[in-house]
DNA sequence: GGAAATTTTGACCAGTTGGAAAAATGTTAG
DNA sequence: CTAACATTTTTCCAACTGGTCAAAATTTCC
């Protein structure tokens, strides 16, 4: 019941079909001249509005941002942010491009000559390190995601896609060597990046069931023991050193 | 360096603080007659509405959202809407209540007589199974813990963490008894949430990685036969059958 | 030091947004 | 059938949105 007649949600936001004027018409003096190397201010002024695009970006979305609050935020006004980058979604491209380089480098990094626990416990931790240092930048991928990932589909399909493949052959090795239980690899990969981010895009929730004491200030040790224990044995109580029961 | 000076992000969003005139004067003509019985068209297009904005809700967040565009979805017009949900966040807090109260539903069964395995393997089941079925559900949650969960800070202060920490008890006496290994609580229910979640929340990069495939298909049943095997021996080689080599 | 280039500001714009008011159109109980 | 109520539409608004533009302020380079 009360599924009348529901139309589909629309990704293509209707401000993106807006830019009502001045079409194509490059440069008039407004963008910063191409071409010529980057001066300092303008590398200066990149970062920040970056930095405070991230903050917000991460928070709202892209649609739910605003370029004055972003502005605010980066403590300049609207006109003079848009002097750097003049639109919107040039800012939100260049934090996802950013982000996306750095966000698969652990992933990258496993290694098929390594041990299979070694590697996938130092990648479980390296992850869990970006959750805790980069938690904006989790939480921005997340949004992208949640919202069907309009931005960066085809990245997600080809590239991400082709690395998990290759990652998850090594784990295929591994298992038929004996090294590694014999499980699905994909859902593997995809059981780590959710415990690890979870600690960043969730983390209102973890620190609020933590609790306020000192009990959330360890809470990436702790999960990176518990971690260790659940991809190493699960939950199977495993005998104690002498003398059960 | 680049964090010259930058203001945090500002959870009240601008907008809330507009309301521009007509204060609290509750009722004149628009507020559909309160205390009287809600008619039968008032239960049927309050469903249609509130379908049509966790649809809207869950892929672009509160702020990313429009009334106009819920009403587009639900097929009415705009002050129609407003009819009968006099503000946006009116129809934001009704969706988060009820979604609420489904949500945690399959944590209050675990339950303390049970089977600590049995007990794990159907919440494992059961979340999953809430992923496939009601995955917008869990994009709007996600949003609102992306968000900071300004809207129910309250809620998973207070009632959630209660929750938690009984069941965190329950887990903890299983331990004791040995029929569990020991191991952070809080965490272990931290992972079942992070991994079946993710199937709802990160559907497109699941789906992107998987393959268009047949592959996709049966995602859901090949995550719970591998979440399954991680909870209960992680991914250390067992010794197969007879015969080691 | 001063011209050329860069950066910042202030005023402005058209389209969107959340919402209000009132009139017009149903619906329903007596 | 009709008065009382419920629902819908039309019109409207002020604030906000992404973005433009020219002029002013500043920096850079010779």
């Amino acid at each position: 019941m009360s599924g009348k007649k529901l139309k589909a949600v629309d990704h293509a936001p209707v401000s993106a079909r807006r830019q009502h004027k001045a079409d194509a018409k490059a440069a008039a003096t407004h963008p910063p001249p191409r071409q010529r190397p980057l001066t300092r201010i303008q590398k200066e002024k990149q970062d920040i509005i970056l930095e405070a695009a991230l903050e917000v970006f991460s928070v709202h979305g892209f649609r739910g941002a605003t370029i004055d609050q972003i502005a605010e935020v980066a403590g300049m006004s609207k006109p003079n942010l848009l002097y750097y980058f003049p639109r919107k979604e040039e800012i939100h491209r260049r934090l996802i491009a950013a982000l996306l380089d750095t966000w698969l480098a652990p992933l990258r990094e496993f290694d098929q000559n390594g041990d299979p626990f070694a590697e996938i416990r130092s990648y479980i931790r390296r992850k869990l390190e970006m959750a805790r240092d980069f938690p904006r930048e989790s939480r921005l991928f997340a949004n992208e995601m949640l919202q069907g990932a309009p931005r960066i589909s085809e990245m997600i399909e080809v590239d991400l896609k082709a690395l998990v493949d290759e990652k998850a052959q090594i784990l295929l090795t591994w298992m038929d060597q004996g090294r590694l239980a014999r499980t699905d690899p994909y859902h593997l990969i995809f059981s780590i990046w959710a415990t690890t981010q979870h600690y960043a895009d969730f983390d209102v929730q973890v620190r609020a069931v933590l609790g306020k004491g000192r009990n959330g200030d360890g809470r990436f040790e702790d999960a990176a023991r518990y971690l260790e224990q659940l991809f190493m044995h699960g939950l199977s109580p495993r005998p104690r050193a002498i003398g059960s029961g």
